[in-house]
DNA sequence: ATATTAAAAGACAAAAAAGTCTTTTATTGG
DNA sequence: CCAATAAAAGACTTTTTTGTCTTTTAATAT
């Protein structure tokens, strides 16, 4: 479904906008990569390629670290997911054909794209904010 | 959503199927391939591992070739999916967490959860013989 | 029997994804 | 200014996926 880059970004992600209060905190990599046990170098790179969307928000030297404003809380998952994984990882033929629509579809097409929709659907219904306060009431989770 | 060599596979089987009258006619590698718009060898590999699961059956030798009976085209793309890419396609948490259930869940796990259901439902709906049908009267396509 | 045919098997190669490590750059507190 | 800090950048490695090529095995038609 998602590659593991784009996991290990919604999970840090959430982390980083419930910690830092609309951007007054800010958090290391050490910390969120321990937070939600994931590779640490590996999450820097995702994050620096956030960070250049301007979907996260940081800065270098003492103090410095990773935030998000109340704006990029607004962002919802479906726009995070097409910032990593590409514009195009909701879009394609099930089953890999180039050409596949109502017109021309494949086997499945009809029977699987009202399901892409609804997982668009639930995807862009979920902000950033959305999930970093069920997270913050503890009622999810980010790792194990 | 699925791998390549899913991909492959369950464009081989419909054409497969849909070609042998219940096991009466068989079709060359190269035919496949072909029809499918495929890579030959990979797709050879692909139809190896579908005969050791017996989704498939094939004889060497002149004449020989791929053939599908009619018990296998009761299969569905459920089990075709798990057997190709492992059981655990569609159990694994959607954020990478190993443990996500409803006691301790990831951040859409709840909403994820009717989502893969419904994916799953819709799978195992479609037998291989109905596809193959769809195919046979140009409804749907398995190439381009 | 044997030559021919077509799948099976398995060794390789290429590309993509995932992950690690080192060096550089920017910031800041003293 | 300078030392310390933390992200940015980029080189590098490993693993997985995808794809290719060659050799072997089995079946069959003559």
């Amino acid at each position: 479904m998602f590659s593991k880059t784009c996991e290990y970004a919604i999970r840090a992600i959430i982390y980083i906008y419930n910690k830092s209060n609309g951007g007054e905190s800010k958090f290391g990599i050490k910390e969120i990569a321990t937070e939600i046990q994931s590779p640490e170098h590996f999450t820097a790179k995702i994050l620096q390629l956030l960070r250049r969307q301007e979907i996260v928000s940081s800065t270098k030297g003492p103090n410095g670290g990773f935030y998000m404003n109340s704006r990029q809380g607004q962002l919802n998952l479906l726009e995070i997911v097409k910032a990593v994984d590409g514009p195009h990882s909701f879009t394609g033929c099930i089953l890999g054909l180039s050409e596949c629509d109502a017109t021309k579809p494949c086997p499945i097409h009809a029977s699987y794209q009202p399901i892409r929709d609804e997982m668009k659907k639930m995807l862009s219904s979920k902000t950033v904010e959305n999930l970093a306060t069920n997270f913050e009431n503890g009622f999810v989770f980010l790792a194990k």
